[in-house]
DNA sequence: ACTATAATTTAGATTAATCTAAAAATAATT
DNA sequence: AATTATTTTTAGATTAATCTAAATTATAGT
């Protein structure tokens, strides 16, 4: 069995390592989950016990091919649930996060796999995530942060780095949603903000910081 | 703040007080909770201190009308999400009770009254028992035992009294479901035992064991 | 009313998840 | 390379939820 909370672990390791799969020290997990580091230590030695993660003291972990595929289906119940909270309950994309987060913990097989057909089979969540299927693949995307789209070009956003909520109600504010036409009209060099035109209508000066967080795909 | 395990103790209790809200004691509570009557004592005392019990040593508990509030909300957000199983997942009545278990620990109100809407606002869940509003008002309903019925009538199955999944799973080899309608036959006063027709098709006989368990109204 | 039985509570421990403070190991900087 | 700074681990405690065994209180049957 494995506990709710070792559950959370294991997704801040998969988070923390990246697509690179990098080894993650126990400062950044202690960080992530707002735990001591000590903690954190006693954790990652209990995991490292059910083989879900590869340990050596004082240099950092990965998960195993079986912490892995837990992390990763975690990762596929998270983003489902998205979908039915936007989707079906007509949540918007920046009120869903604290749901899943407690959604993502029910054990259930049968239940994700209806869930994920009554959805028809969704493959990218509200936030333009890719949702693993249920054997762990991912759907890989043509995707770029729109900083580095030259001027004169129309691209589409289909996805967000990051998912705070601030963020998020910024970008409803100016009627940015996933699938929305942007234009590049012009890039200033000083500050790498961006001059953008938002479904053909409203023109708007975005900060580097901003475009950093839009991932888009050329038309 | 109360805690996924102080929640089912409450609801514990609310189930073992039935509708006479009679006190509920120690053995009673560590029965249901699977757990040993110490761990009872000591729950007890702590729910008692956050004033969601009354309790005095020795005489049983009865929830406060703060427990009492919290304990229909569990009971609330357990139906609609057996309803939600059964209606959207398509899940049979047999198979919803401990996923419901867990679900109903989410904490959202904004979840449930969005789900309460998107389904209809059911007043019944997928065993006929009724579904407290957001006040906590439960609707009631003209419904009887069908062995209190004479030979002769026709009644419609509006509810059952457990939900173990052996009874479920008899009941749908009979092919007894809510709304079927049956004819009380002969009822045979050795054993109390009834002879029915289902849907004006098969003839049966049911045990006094499985006639108290269907509740059902006259046509 | 008294005693035997049943129910409940107390006492003392255990396990999981957490903490702070101190020690040890690794990494960075002169 | 030596020293400083950072990261990680160890040591020792704490809180929530649980347990068993023993003690206490209430209930039931003569």
């Amino acid at each position: 069995m494995i506990t709710h909370t070792e559950e959370n672990y294991l997704k801040a390791v998969y988070q923390l390592a990246g697509t690179e799969k990098k080894s993650v020290g126990t400062n950044a997990i202690s960080e992530q989950m707002k735990t001591a580091a000590a903690s954190v230590t006693d954790m990652i030695r209990k995991l490292a016990g059910k083989d879900l993660l590869n340990y050596e003291k004082y240099k950092g972990v990965t998960l195993t091919p079986e912490g892995n595929k837990h992390a990763t289906q975690l990762i596929r119940k998270h983003r489902l649930w998205e979908v039915f909270l936007v989707s079906k309950l007509n949540f918007r994309w920046d009120q869903v996060h604290d749901i899943a987060e407690q959604l993502e913990h029910i054990q259930s097989d049968e239940l994700i796999e209806r869930l994920d057909s009554y959805l028809g089979n969704p493959r990218f969540d509200p936030h333009g995530d890719p949702i693993p299927n249920a054997q762990g693949k991912f759907m890989l995307r043509n995707q770029h942060p729109i900083g580095d789209i030259s001027p004169g070009h129309e691209v589409v956003l289909v996805g967000v780095r990051t998912h705070e909520t601030p963020f998020l109600e910024y970008l409803n504010s100016l009627e940015i949603g996933l699938g929305t036409e942007i234009e590049i009209l012009e890039k200033i060099n000083f500050d790498n903000s961006l001059k953008i035109r938002i479904n053909k209508k409203i023109e708007t000066i975005i900060s580097e910081k901003v475009s950093q967080n839009l991932f888009v795909r050329r038309k």
